[in-house]
DNA sequence: TATTTTATTGACTATTTAGTCAGTTTTGAC
DNA sequence: GTCAAAACTGACTAAATAGTCAATAAAATA
């Protein structure tokens, strides 16, 4: 009988998302989440170690969705431009329909943490995210170009989607939002591939 | 006798600036920056009323310290394009020479709080800095172009940079930022252009 | 130098919160 | 229906931390 074991699993999952979007991973409380969750507190000891790991489950959760979004088109787009107008629309799908793993991916704690020198599991799944969008485009580019340029890349494409999109959610209507991405978008490719001191 | 009163709080200042942008603004505790301050707790309490007084000062502080560079160049931008540039390039400058200033105020947190509903006075000096933008480049502007769209251009720039500035601080080196930044800059200011209905 | 004022201190209290566990409820097998 | 196993509970403990305050030290003044 895991049924309902697997079923309070998830009503945990999503009220600690949500309490970690709304606030913060740092701010969020157990006993905020097992509350959301209708729960007793000690519920949620019984299916995760302790808070980090409900919060290391999120953020794997939340990077993998990602990364299935950055994989998933109907045909594979032919040139790198296209590629990474593909990519720049997969994050601005991905912050309008998975709100809340967008706003807990995107705490400033996260690129605090990635910065210092403390390797921790946390900081896995960011790489992985990293190393999905190099995936992506490199078969596009020539062997020639160094490695470190391509990370450079994935570094552009995770910073302006991220600071662009979290600024617009504050201040921004959902369609005014669609349409101030769509000429930005375009340029911000173009630069990128000026970057890669390709021809765009 | 002031000067050790004054020399102390420049202290604590200094020390919680650090530990905010190496930790975050909640994880901190009032024990690590007094310490890191070499003076004793109960001191701290003597300058600020709370750990949230001395967060607003010193947000105040860096938000007054951006709006400066922001303000200042030699011979006043021709045109809106110029004054965009000159936009980013002072927000680029800001995150090389303050970089703490810079870490503190790019907290996940900030941009989660501004979207909340509870109006908290550290939403205050975020509106003045998104303001500052404003007033830079409304003088370039028709006055036919409605406000919220000079809001929405202050929000692109403001995201642009922190998101931008903080994944690049993660994954390249100074001179690597620079070097990226600079075709980046061309392509987002004419992409802002475009947004606003203007040949670029 | 003696006195007063100002600044600092760190042991202390109160509160919050993570994590535990003995007891209770639910479920499924027989 | 009865029993055993699995899932759940919330009062409890231990630890961390914000904020206080009486005692102390330093500085200014006379």
């Amino acid at each position: 009988m895991q049924k309902r074991a697997r079923r309070t699993r998830k009503k945990l999952k999503k009220a600690a998302l949500d309490v970690f979007a709304e606030k913060s991973v740092d701010a969020a409380t157990v006993e905020e989440i097992t509350e959301k969750a209708d729960v007793g507190k000690g519920t949620l000891y019984q299916h995760f170690a302790d808070k980090e790991e409900i919060v290391l489950t999120l953020v794997e959760d939340a990077v993998r969705h990602l990364i299935e979004v950055i994989r998933s088109y109907e045909t594979a787009p032919e040139t790198l431009e296209d590629m990474l107008e593909h990519l720049l629309n997969a994050h601005y799908r991905f912050s309008i329909e998975a709100r809340e793993e967008f706003l807990m991916l995107f705490q400033g704690k996260l690129l605090l943490r990635l910065e210092s020198d403390t390797l921790d599991e946390l900081e896995e799944p960011y790489m992985r995210y990293l190393e999905a969008i190099e995936e992506q485009v490199s078969s596009y580019l020539s062997p020639r170009i160094a490695a470190i340029k391509i990370r450079r890349l994935a570094c552009a494409v995770a910073g302006f989607v991220f600071g662009f999109f979290s600024f617009a959610m504050i201040g921004m209507a959902e369609d005014e939002v669609e349409s101030s991405v769509k000429p930005l978008r375009r340029a911000f490719v173009h630069s990128l591939c000026a970057f890669l001191g390709r021809e765009p």
